[in-house]
DNA sequence: GAGCCTTAATGAGCGTAACTCATCAACGAA
DNA sequence: TTCGTTGATGAGTTACGCTCATTAAGGCTC
């Protein structure tokens, strides 16, 4: 066993502090000094280890974004789709809020990197619904970033803690409901319709791509570049 | 200077792990063996520092709440004290989120019980506002109060690693507009225009989650099939 | 095959810091 | 003066991250 495997192992059983660097060292194989060939500290072990598990996680999300339409649907995929990373890993959830997102060199991670990433979907999200008319202009995106986000971490706190679990699929709904309501548009008749067309649309899309998975052949039929 | 005191001055000078606790006895001007007859253990004199900060910073602002009135008012009020709280205290929040809400024995901590109270105010504040039919009578309050809590958390962050600041009156200001369009009734209930958008939104919802049990992973690509 | 050199693994050991415990000083009572 | 009790003391103990001189291994030249 590698040491990357071992100390995976190990961090995600015991915990940061718990897990030492001798028992790393001997489920890999080797004698603890030899750690620090490959690694220049314990706590550089860890964040390779987290990078690798994160980048497992969350690998595809961003391709399964692509085949959701609409903002609110996308919206909602989104934060489902980090609500479904922590409900499952709530060992590697504890490593990152503990001992990565709160050590000084956090910016200079792959975590850091990936966050952005996330971070910019759904910056991309709320931009697509402001040209098209759906979302309000005046939306200070940072804001929405941040308090999904928060949000999230708040959220899922009481699972990675190991008291009690939560419903991912019906909080990713509530949540969205709440953040779409402050995100859309007045009131205003037209704003009304002009979000009752684009949910149509996105209901429109979707049944399609339904269809043609559930179609006699299961071929898939084209459906976007109309215009 | 008593032990308290000095623990305080070094914990918030230094963090919790670059503190030891041989230079908190000296600076109480007492041996680092007499330190374990009033605290059983480092984190349990770290715990005792930041109630005691906790509560001398939050101290009296429910007595300010009481003198404020409006639910948005209200509301901006709670969410500008606490941002201003961490503005003043970063050393201070450092050990919270570092070293005092991740911990197991948390939940038996007085700062829990002060936290629960913040959080109580919240939920009371919206529960007026629904009572007087100025909020949405669905509102999960549950959701409102984590979204807040965790936006603060993520709004302060940088300013907390020592990076950059942040206006706490204009975010305040900016949290509460979105919090509050979110909480906000909006058309009457019986307005069929918005009774079919939450029924379109739904469905749409619905047939998108549909789509991704059919094809697990796959709504995008069902182009090539494997015989 | 013999000598040599570079590279990788070893494990004994160091430094530090939380925590403990036998000892001892201070002080009041006999 | 002597004894008993209380509570501070500081010299350990333990644990763990990390280091370094030494040794083994594997290829390259003659």
């Amino acid at each position: 066993m590698d040491i990357m495997a071992a100390a995976r192992a190990i961090f995600l059983e015991k915990g940061y502090e718990e897990a030492v660097m001798s028992e790393i060292a001997a489920r890999a194989d080797l004698v603890e000094g030899s750690l620090y060939r490959f690694f220049d500290t314990k706590h550089g072990l860890l964040i390779a280890v987290v990078e690798a598990c994160y980048e497992e996680i969350l690998a595809d999300y961003d391709q399964q974004l692509a085949g959701i339409s609409g903002v609110r649907n996308r919206l909602r995929f989104m934060i489902w789709r980090m609500l479904v990373a922590m409900q499952d890993n709530p060992d590697l959830g504890r490593l990152v809020y503990r001992h990565i997102l709160p050590e000084a060199n956090y910016l200079s991670t792959r975590i850091y990197e990936l966050n952005r990433e996330y971070a910019a979907h759904i910056d991309n999200i709320v931009t697509e619904g402001i040209t098209a008319g759906e979302l309000r202009a005046e939306t200070p995106m940072w804001l929405v970033r941040q308090l999904i986000m928060g949000g999230i971490d708040q959220l899922t706190w009481r699972h990675r803690m190991g008291l009690g679990d939560f419903d991912a699929a019906q909080t990713a709904d509530e949540m969205t409901d709440f953040i779409y309501r402050g995100l859309a548009a007045g009131g205003h008749p037209d704003d009304v319709a002009a979000r009752l067309e684009a949910t149509s649309r996105d209901l429109s899309t979707t049944a399609t791509q339904l269809a043609s998975m559930l179609g006699p052949q299961n071929v898939y039929t084209e459906t976007k570049k109309s215009d």
